[in-house]
DNA sequence: GCAGCATGGGAAAACGCTATCCAAAACACG
DNA sequence: CGTGTTTTGGATAGCGTTTTCCCATGCTGC
């Protein structure tokens, strides 16, 4: 585009146009050469109505041909749209970069965005609260339509803080409390039944769940969930709070099999935590399916690459953040349903989970 | 959003003002209530000469208070400065989760932006030069104030792009050709010799190198290196060519141990594959480091969690992340030099690699 | 006591776009 | 052929900052 010909010295053209740092394209250059008012050109670029559509399609040309692209501030501040959105995660750096669950889903939020010319503007902090301060600020800059946001906790800060900037918001939750902000949902519901299915049909009745914190909404309920369904059907779950950490994991599972009578099956609630309970248990001597099987709560390359592999629910992590995305735009468009239900997990058996004992 | 209780007829009010869509703050609010004009306002807030000390502390006391924070879009129309860096990651999406690199990158970078109130824009794409077309929207958009590039190829189009549309980047970079980009340089040199100097003091003289594509400059230079240095001391070491994958690695480390004469040492270009590497030994019987040693070019969770851990050079990504934005800051801004060294990486030896057999 | 000068602060012009309002032109109809 | 209605396109006012260019002050030095 605009060849090595440019001839930078077209002086006498009128003094604004030659101190431009660049050879940026304005709107205003548009309607210059074409004779027209910017407010034609803007409407035969934006699709509207007020232009015949032979002007229409000279703007179009113009445009094409030199490359014209409108300068996002100034649509921005115009329109108060800045076809960005953000996200904020905050979470302890070596574990953030350890699990791919993130990263996927930012591929699959990207996907949908780059179908429909919008951007992510990411922060990535640590966990002392910082993360408020990004979002107050960038609420307050006007710098994004609106945020996703991970990882919801009890009596979470950051849905009234939003609500208040009046910035919409869409939680990747685990339930649809009637609070008035966009939710995609994925209940554990699904992941508790496919994990249960798999357990009961190889026969085992005797199950450990090692969870993440509680601080996060979705382990309480998946704890919750899994007791219910398991009580439905006779089984007895034993549980205990993990951190995601592989240490914790690895101390957990270790107490767990030092149990005079252990269970025959360990959830994990990560990837991380399973890898760590399948080294502790092959270190112990402890055969995995054999003595006990191993599975996890959400799928990863970690799964599988381990050796045995690890069976685990696939969350379809990218197709999420893609329908994220989705709801998001949406509810800033105005136009759609604050809530929706998130795609379907699946079971990925592998190696870690056989009969019972 | 707009919760109900938002009087929104405060009429009689002046016209201009009512009409605001939410009580955001603007820097013309503050000149109002406090009876100057907002240029002072505007002096006193970026620190300014031009105001009187007292005003400008009213000035920033008021602003603190209604907690102002300016209009991101209005900034960036008027000072043309964004205060935001643009990263586009073109890989198989498939692969960039599995690759803690870029996460662990990415955490240094936001780490250093954080510190500097500036933000990220992040676009992950396929490979198939929608990289090109994002770099170009964003440049002409003036999105953002510079790029910072990874995985730079030969004749790598992004760079006479960029150039040409006048936007600053750093390229995270193995050498530094005189092409007046920023450039955040790490050498293979060093890892290499870091390698080199493990594997010979454990005695190995016959090494095989699985590299990553070839379509990689830093990887061409790996591999010239790793020759050139091997070859100064004596030591064989056969090239094969592979793409970063597990199967792959897979693959290409089969036909090295089937060799009637295999090596006693493999050094693998990333973490995936060395991860496969060490698998596929341990499946052939080949004892792990007994009959051969594996290490890695680049460290990861990957090698810290596999069994034995894997010797790895741990090439301090997340400073080097945060070394280069802040190298692209400095460009941007205007003072400061071009070129910069990236931090030394450092060796970790780990189980995988011992005495030559 | 007055010219000369910093200095604090105001008015207004950018920045590049969208959107509102109007005038002119084009067309219909009786 | 005049009136009324619709198209088409032009002026222009924002959007919220920064920045330039002034004009008042109050102060210095003589």
């Amino acid at each position: 585009m605009t060849n090595g010909s440019v001839p930078d010295g077209e002086a006498g053209d009128g003094p604004a146009s030659s101190t431009r740092r660049n050879q940026r394209v304005t709107i205003s250059d548009l309607a210059r050469r074409l004779h027209i008012s910017k407010a034609s050109v803007s409407y035969a670029l934006n699709g509207r109505a007020g232009v015949s559509e032979e002007t229409r399609q000279r703007v179009l040309n113009l445009a094409e041909e030199l490359g014209f692209h409108p300068n996002s501030a100034a649509v921005a501040l115009s329109a108060s749209r800045t076809r960005t959105i953000g996200i904020v995660i905050a979470r302890d750096p070596a574990l953030i970069s350890t699990e791919a669950f993130y990263m996927r889903t930012l591929v699959g939020i990207e996907q949908y965005l780059n179908e429909v010319d919008s951007s992510l503007l990411l922060r990535l902090t640590g966990e002392h609260g910082e993360d408020l301060d990004v979002l107050r600020r960038w609420s307050r800059q006007g710098r994004v339509d609106g945020f996703i946001l991970f990882d919801e906790h009890d009596d979470d800060p950051r849905i009234p803080l939003l609500k208040e900037a009046g910035v919409p918001c869409v939680v990747v939750s685990s339930n649809a409390p009637d609070d008035s902000v966009g939710r995609l949902i994925s209940s554990p519901e699904e992941t508790v039944t496919l994990l249960l299915d798999h357990l009961v049909e190889l026969g085992h009745r005797d199950i450990a769940h090692i969870s993440g914190p509680f601080t996060f909404i979705h382990e309480q309920l998946r704890v919750q969930i899994l007791q219910e369904q398991a009580a439905l059907r006779g089984i007895a779950v034993r549980h205990v709070e993990g951190s995601y950490r592989y240490d914790d994991g690895a101390e957990l599972t270790r107490q767990l099999l030092a149990d005079p009578n252990p269970p025959t099956a360990i959830v994990l609630g990560n990837d991380l935590m399973a890898v760590a309970a399948l080294r502790v248990a092959m270190d112990l001597g402890t055969a995995v399916p054999g003595e006990v099987s191993i599975v996890a709560w959400d799928d990863s390359p970690l799964c599988e690459l381990a050796r045995p592999g690890i069976t685990a629910v696939d969350q379809k992590t990218m197709e999420r953040g893609r329908a994220a995305a989705d709801l998001l735009l949406r509810i800033v468009t105005g136009d759609g349903e604050l809530h929706e239900e998130a795609p379907a997990g699946e079971l990925r058996p592998r190696a870690s989970s056989g009969p019972a004992a």
